[in-house]
DNA sequence: GGCTGAATTTACAACGTTATACAGCCCGTC
DNA sequence: GACGGGCTGTATAACGTTGTAAATTCAGCC
């Protein structure tokens, strides 16, 4: 059985407390005492019963993040990120996923699925304003992401629509006049819809027309979904001369279906994606994408996560995190620099 | 503040255990009362706090997952298939990662960066069998990955050798006669040795040699260790029909080189990565790979750690999960089926 | 040598839960 | 109508820790 402070207190003959008071390196403790003490505790190979701990403090240590999906680079770079700043302030993380589901998110907002934590940070992408409404208040929670929710989180964004349109400014500048969306979610999905009007304001502002037969709609944001919508652009017999994608595994699969066709990036159509994940660095054609700052984010949601922990009331505010375009070859063409 | 038992009984009019009871669906109790009783709760909005549960029940209901790093999409998926497989038992997984660095493992071996947890599971790269042998033996720990320790710890791995060799012979069954090897790391990594021998013993089966030169060391396993080793190989003047990598992400950055030089895959060279991670689906040519069975490790390692919680001190036991060979154009050319 | 006050150590009660043991109660039986 | 036994409900004591307050020790001083 594992030896508890009890056992160690009855080893170096003195009582419980005193040997609680060695551990915490409590000032008021003579350096004899604490030597023999000490002995007793390396003696017996003792450690501290963290539950216990957390049960006597109220604390845990532990914050929850859930994200979609880990299978996608952005969330995996990002939940790294998390941990590693979590870990500054001797925090762990709980990982979980929800599929982007709904149910799974509302689980999961409701401490459902991790229920020994301190904090969460959820990343939501179908839950709804309601969903949260009646969520006991018990744990802080913080939310990540693209959604816009009018109650009282913190909530870490970046500028969807100002990034968005940075993306389509950029094709614009190329002279690209031919612009297409790729990853709607049939105007279910907000962030979808904040790129989508980031892109119909750049074209706007450029005066060109903003033609909805450009927008394709996605059922997911993985590949194989790029791929398919890529797929079915061409095949209405669409040749736009940039492609604009909601993130970039979806521009990774839509490139992979220009490619089988014969189509070349950037000359034929240029593609920007949206994430700058690892893997658009190194396809045959590295990918021009939207980068957020992922640190930033991880480093705010920790934050703002743990300064809540006193479960101060305080004002729910809203970060922006910073993002910049990353340009490379998809738009610009071989020998781009790999920014 | 929260809600506890003491307040529902005080609310409810009955004793602190009868609440108790009613929570945990102990069987004595009078449908009145348990109805009297969930009022009550209801009413309170009360929840269990499940440190003080896991305080009296010894068990905390997470298990940690260390890997080297989430950036890498296997170990990513490796995560989701965990996760999922622990909670499918009402397990939670405190999630950690170690940059593949020794000191950290030995941290996490430990259990000093994750103390609240059940069991561990670590998917160690550098650590040695001295780092664990004065493990302090109280939390469970299954290993995973390619390290062969000699220690009573459960182990999960694939058949690296035999995989490797699946990998070069179909490489060589195509009629290729020069086959690279990308990925050691000096002969350092145990993983990277395991599968160099494969490729070694398949050469020497099929009567081709073994050449040393052809074997290119990388400091990492990423996609820019795999850029650099194929650039290094070509400007020392060589020129294999074939690379076996040692991951994916390596595979894809070699040939990322290869098109950047103009050199043609899979007809110039032929490139078979490892893992079988999503990524490999979607480049412009799609990547033949290893493709170990993810769900299988994931399963596997939750339940057998699991299966130790009670300090059983079973037969260490040492899993082989399967693996098959993903073979698409990297190999075949255009028009490969997509396995 | 006893007094004072600071320095050190200790006893005890929590934190919120569940296991154990026991106290009623009701019912049927002899 | 007392007795045994199955149902229900309860008091109490843990689990291992730390905060509080009180007890002890000790040095310095009159």
């Amino acid at each position: 059985m594992r030896v508890s402070l009890k056992d160690v207190a009855a080893h170096a003959g003195v009582s419980v407390k005193t040997v609680s008071n060695v551990v915490n390196d409590y000032p008021y403790v003579t350096a004899a005492m604490r030597e023999r003490v000490q002995r007793s505790i390396d003696e017996l190979g003792y450690r501290p019963n963290l539950t216990a701990r957390h049960l006597r403090k109220g604390r845990t240590g532990i914050i929850a993040l859930a994200l979609p999906e880990l299978g996608n680079p952005y969330f995996a770079e990002l939940a790294a990120a998390v941990i590693d700043a979590a870990a500054a302030h001797d925090y762990t993380v709980l990982l979980d996923h929800t599929g982007g589901r709904r149910e799974q998110e509302i689980l999961v907002s409701q401490g459902f699925r991790a229920r020994v934590i301190d904090g969460l940070i959820l990343s939501p992408i179908e839950l709804e304003t309601e969903d949260l409404r009646d969520r006991t208040g018990d744990v802080p929670m913080v939310l990540l992401g693209e959604r816009d929710y009018d109650l009282p989180y913190d909530h870490i964004a970046i500028d969807n629509v100002a990034a968005a349109r940075a993306a389509v400014r950029h094709l614009i500048g190329l002279g690209r006049r031919e612009v297409a969306f790729i990853g709607d979610r049939r105007g279910r999905s907000e962030p979808a819809q904040l790129r989508v009007r980031g892109w119909r304001e750049e074209l706007a502002e450029a005066g060109l027309p903003a033609d909805d037969g450009l927008v394709a709609d996605t059922d997911g944001w993985g590949h194989a979904d790029g791929a398919a919508a890529m797929a079915r652009i061409l095949e209405a017999g669409r040749r736009p001369d940039a492609v604009f994608a909601y993130n970039d595994l979806v521009a990774i699969g839509a490139m992979r279906v220009l490619h089988a066709r014969g189509l070349r990036v950037p000359e034929d159509i240029a593609v920007v994606g949206f994430d700058d994940v690892v893997e658009g660095r190194f396809g045959a054609v590295t990918l021009t994408s939207v980068s957020p700052d992922k640190e930033a984010i991880g480093r705010l949601a920790v934050e703002s996560v743990l300064a809540r922990l006193g479960g101060k009331p305080a004002e729910p505010r809203r970060f922006r995190a910073d993002h910049r375009l990353a340009e490379r070859e998809s738009t610009l063409g071989r020998g781009a620099a790999n920014a």
